[in-house]
RNA sequence: GGAGAGAUGGCUGAGUGGUCGAAGGCGCUCGACUCGAAAUCGAGUGGACGUUCACGCGUCCCGUGGGUUCGAAUCCCACUCUCUCCGCCA
């Protein structure tokens, strides 16, 4: 949500900002719709400051035997005019309230416009390693080796499932321990969700009401506010842990990491390039998240993209750093990175973390905010989320990666402890 | 799922139609006293919106949404949540 007063003092500088991720912006109606609004409210305070005042004195009136009668019918008539008022000013607000909660994140003055063909890449870390032999895709890797089954996966859940089985289902716990671990070192507190949550979570999030359809609806609510979904990604229940409450500046920047899963309908994205894990319907996914105060969310999206790499690197894998063109930021978000994994069957870089700030975007659709002092006014807190890490691109990014001529793979150092092997081989 | 009780400011707790945005207490902030602290005393202490250069002023908010009334924290209706008990179930 952007903040009307801005748009108001500077419609031209929000407008020049908005179209470099927007085909077109027309603050023309709003900025009408926002004079009628102050407009209406001025005109009915003064009728309503009136009733309080007459109302305030009848009894006084009455006590002393005058006959109050026609004030009464006066105010009677009054109460209508404003009862009315008050309709039209809920029709205006209502408007506005639909206009500003369309409206897409400003993009920060360093984010380039236009879509993914200005998208820049910021530094690479290692480089494609040159196979000796025929590299295998990762799906007939973790079928050959029997880590992860996808014919039984979709058997049980449709297409766009898999089932990790055996090592596979240790390989993958191993990187989430690994995530966890790592998060704890840096002071970050764990938590686990509720995975089921409530539209307002969504709103919140700056997902809905535009991506509602791409989520797993779990009540068929007539009501859309009543609806309940799957989550998508674990930033849907951080942003939402402290909505509407008012935090202390000495609590900030409050830095939280969740697992969860994440369910996306993915509708109409499936590519035959993308088979295996690079989309499925469910994946897992550690995330972090932070409350900052708005002068140190820069400095702390910049802590974020760093502890996403480390992981990356910490498991050795060919990747990169870019930073998101307008467009290709979600709505909410000001400025992205993302950390891309080298696919090697793909011969492309697959996103593996989005590590995003989203400034006071989704504060003001969550009313999150916090206060300096004890007297001073709140103000809304900034909001940033990264992955840390997805594990559906980082576990392709391994067998290929780590593939050896036989289709046996090399298990990174930092899993092992947790595997309980150096390598992962077909007899096994 | 059934029955009952409740929802008031940071907390506690009064208030059942007329200066109630809300007593009292606790907490917090500032000040006085003190060498300093404690205790004590004094003052202040919610949010949103609008208006104003500013001081200020106005409107709205006592779970949420409606209604009755000249006037609602207080009366009526619906809903939500919390607690207790019963049933069912992991």
């Amino acid at each position: 949500m952007l903040d009307i007063n801005k748009i108001r003092h500077n419609p031209e500088e929000i407008k020049r900002a908005l179209l470099k991720r927007m085909d077109s912006v027309d603050f023309t109606e709003l900025l009408e719709w926002d004079a009628q609004r102050r407009n209406l409210i001025v005109l009915n305070e003064e009728k309503k400051a009136k009733r309080n005042k007459v109302s305030d004195d009848i009894p006084g009136l009455k006590k002393q035997g005058v006959d109050v009668q026609g004030l009464i019918s006066e105010m009677k008539q009054l109460s209508n005019e404003i009862k009315e008022n008050d309709n039209i000013l809920r029709d205006i607000e209502a408007k506005i309230h639909n206009f500003l909660s369309a409206l897409p994140n400003i993009p920060a003055d360093d984010v380039l416009p236009g879509g993914k063909e200005n998208n820049q890449v910021i530094r690479e870390w290692g480089s494609k390693r040159e196979f000796g032999f025929t590299p295998k895709h990762h799906v007939d890797l973790a079928t050959d080796l029997g880590i992860v089954d996808y014919e039984r996966g979709a058997k049980i859940g449709g297409y766009g499932f898999w089932v990790y089985t055996g090592i596979g289902a240790l390989m993958e716990w191993a990187l989430l321990n690994y995530f966890i671990t790592e998060h704890l070192k840096d002071g970050y507190t764990f938590m686990l969700p509720p995975h089921i949550l409530t539209y307002q979570c969504g709103y919140t999030a700056g997902q809905f009401p535009k991506f509602v359809d791409d989520v797993f609806k779990v009540e068929a609510s007539e009501e859309r506010e009543n609806m309940q979904f799957i989550l998508p990604t674990a930033e849907t229940a951080l942003i939402n842990f402290h909505r509407g409450e008012i935090l202390k500046e000495e609590e900030l920047p409050k830095k939280y990491f969740a697992y969860t899963p994440c369910y996306r309908k993915e509708a109409g994205s499936h590519r035959a390039e993308e088979r295996g894990m690079i989309r499925g319907h469910q994946f897992n996914k550690v995330e972090m998240f932070q409350y900052t105060t708005p002068e140190n969310s820069e400095i702390a999206l910049e802590e974020l993209v760093e502890k996403a790499e480390k992981l990356v690197r910490g498991l050795g894998l060919h990747h990169r750093v870019t930073k998101l063109a307008a467009k290709d930021c979600s709505a909410s978000m000001g400025k992205t990175y993302d950390i891309e994994v080298w696919i090697p069957s793909m011969n492309d870089y697959k996103e593996v973390s989005s590590a995003s700030n989203a400034y006071d975007y989704q504060a003001r659709r969550g009313n999150i905010r916090f206060r300096r002092t004890n007297t001073s006014k709140p103000e809304f807190v900034h909001t940033l989320n990264a992955s840390g890490l997805a594990t559906s691109r980082i576990f392709p990014a391994i067998l290929e990666q780590y593939q050896q001529e036989d289709g046996s793979v090399i298990v990174p150092e930092v899993l092992r402890k947790w595997v309980g092997r150096d390598i992962l081989k077909r007899e096994e």
